[in-house]
DNA sequence: TTCTATCTCCCTGTTTTCAGGGAGTGCAAT
DNA sequence: ATTGCACTCCCTGAAAACAGGGAGATAGAA
């Protein structure tokens, strides 16, 4: 028999945390050792040396830190628990930046129960594991990429490419705040905000400021 | 031993349903018979002369039907089941929504873990169920509605107020069109748009219109 | 029938947003 | 040491959004 595989889950609602808790107990290889429900506890948890994980099953859409977060903060560590990607967008680029950030595993909501035993399994010895419908968009993604550079968006980009001020200013923009509210409170000038602002849109391809909001909404800036 | 509960769940998301099965398995009293993962599944089973469940735990966050239309077509059958809102919202206008339109519990996904079980026997048994998140919300506007009569807007309302064609043009508000173009698309003047945004904004108590986009998706208009 | 709500349109005026530039600073990497 | 990036600030000008009015037409409810 193998060696038991140690798991730390993390989801902002419970009952999907039971879920997973409740799917992963049918195997007796693995153990769900802890869990929490937002992104500060799971960093809290791997930065303590007495909490040791071999894998940790991630939601992206999580209070506090989010999961890009997370997943950044963690790729710093030395013992790095491998980490699977539960989540329920399955945009392609999303899981593009989130293989970019070092994660091992990305399965959508939908399907979770079905394959998360699997991918604990695969992970921790060193594969990748994607759910059946993310393995779709891949190779679809793969087959476009050689025929259409296309009009509208074809780059694979994220918020990597927004700044950590322009990310503050979108932030702020969803809450409702104007560019003299924003440049008071982050006392600056109204111009340095409309720049923020204008980067942002070109960035993201949108044309105003409810467009920042639907992506901000969307890729889960807020 | 009292009589056997038969549940119908549904959810968008397969592992919340496992979540709220694994929990539900643990009383011996309940027992769910089937799932749906979408709001037509919902309705379609209900509708099937053979299909019979004494409770219907329902996500509002559905595809094609959402939470509120299932209601709507439930409640019109002779049999309905009673029905217990799982919700990742918890304000209080949407139980408020959920109460008139017939409900008789509301958890939100927080704790649903916790309450499910209870609020399962307590609906059949003809009771009204609320997880203590929820009832604090109800006490607190409870307190507040009776010290401060407040000028413009006392009524609960919820998007219900919102006319037809208030939500049609806050649907193309959410889809980053302008004003003017708006008015093209309608076929009406610019200065009819920009009367039913005005409206938008005070309705909604909003101050813009990342107000109004972020409120149409908080409440699902979109 | 009167009352009310919805939808339509217009006016005046202010504020904010968007577009398209330029430009200086500091910092970090090569 | 130069290059690039992030952050800052400014200018001009046009377009859109917001605020707070009024007002007519229509249709349904009381």
């Amino acid at each position: 028999m193998s060696k038991k595989i140690y798991v730390h889950v993390a989801d902002d609602h419970k009952i999907v945390i039971e879920g997973i808790i409740a799917v992963i107990n049918t195997d007796d290889d693995i153990e769900v050792v802890d869990y929490s429900l937002t992104g500060t506890q799971v960093t809290e948890w791997f930065d303590n040396r007495n909490n040791k994980a071999d894998a940790l099953v991630l939601d992206i859409n999580i209070p506090e830190l989010d999961g890009f977060e997370v997943v950044k903060h963690l790729r710093k560590k030395v013992n790095k628990p491998k980490i699977i990607i539960v989540s329920s967008y399955n945009d392609i680029r999303i899981v593009e930046e989130m293989l970019k950030l070092g994660c091992s595993g990305y399965i959508t909501k939908n399907n979770a129960g079905a394959h998360i035993i699997n991918a604990i399994k695969a992970v921790v010895q060193g594969e990748q594991y994607f759910s059946s419908d993310v393995q779709k968009d891949m190779l679809q993604k793969y087959v476009n990429k050689k025929e259409v550079p296309h009009g509208d968006a074809p780059e694979s980009f994220l918020m990597e490419t927004l700044t950590d001020r322009e990310i503050e200013v979108l932030r702020l923009i969803t809450q409702e705040h104007s560019t003299p509210e924003i440049a008071d409170k982050l006392n600056v000038s109204v111009s340095t905000i409309e720049t923020h602002r204008k980067s942002l849109l070109k960035k993201l391809k949108v044309k105003n400021a409810v467009g920042l909001a639907m992506y901000a909404i969307k890729y889960k800036i807020i």
